[in-house]
DNA sequence: ATCCCGTTAC
DNA sequence: GTAACTGGAT
């Protein structure tokens, strides 16, 4: 048995997932360039918790409705739960949206580069403050949400702890992982792979990386 | 460690 | 009917 978290089994995960990223990779308008940071960070807060394709088809209107961080301060509280029914969980999102946006604007729209003074950012948490750090101030970070633990935890073996936030060898893991000059495309390959292969059941034949993997013969069978 | 709280896919 | 979905606050 080679030791599960080498350098080597690191690259070779980071490497085929790549590959795989470029012929299957889904395709997001939170994606594109050239988003301003007030859309993407609203996109961020829409896809908690719900699905890609849900928020993909809701947020172009979205921001068309709510373009800025003043547009969406400005929102009676009712009108936007109203709004945003057909995505669930409207209560939760509406009152987060809001008063993210309301202290946005007291910020004059600027973020503050120091990692606790942004997780300080109501309802700006790890996963956001993660996603800022990648895709806005362009470091690597990792986006780790349940998809990306269960595909790391599959290939390079399970976490010790019951919440991912909390789990250091699953946080040290994911910044190797991360780490990498494309961190934007490995990110979002974890997180498509986990979607559409390594999901919850597990699609194991069309899996790239189902050679080295821990759970291949266990749960394809 | 526990609560929050909805639509969708299966 | 239930598990799943790009978590955050207390």
């Amino acid at each position: 048995m080679k030791p599960p978290l080498s350098k080597h089994s690191i690259v070779f995960f980071q490497e085929k997932l790549l590959e795989w990223f470029k012929e299957s990779g889904r395709s997001f308008p939170w994606r594109k360039k050239g988003l301003t940071q007030y859309q993407y960070i609203v996109a961020e807060t829409l896809l908690q918790r719900t699905k890609a394709e849900t928020i993909a088809k809701f947020y172009p209107q979205f921001i068309k409705d709510f373009p800025s961080w003043k547009a969406l301060a400005n929102t009676n509280l009712e009108k936007l739960e109203t709004y945003l029914k057909p995505v669930g969980l409207y209560k939760q999102r509406s009152k987060r949206l809001v008063s993210l946006a309301q202290e946005m604007v007291k910020r004059k729209g600027r973020l503050p580069k120091e990692r606790s003074e942004l997780e300080s950012i109501p309802f700006m948490g790890q996963y956001i403050a993660n996603a800022v750090e990648l895709i806005i101030f362009n470091q690597p970070s990792p986006l780790v949400d349940v998809n990306m633990s269960r595909v790391l935890e599959r290939f390079f073996g399970p976490r010790k702890m019951a919440d991912i936030r909390y789990d250091t060898y699953l946080q040290q893991l994911s910044y190797k992982i991360a780490n990498h000059e494309q961190s934007k495309e490995i990110n979002w390959a974890i997180l498509d792979f986990a979607a559409l292969v390594c999901r919850p059941k597990p699609l194991c034949f069309m899996c790239p990386v189902n050679r080295r993997c821990k759970n291949f013969i266990s749960l394809s069978l």
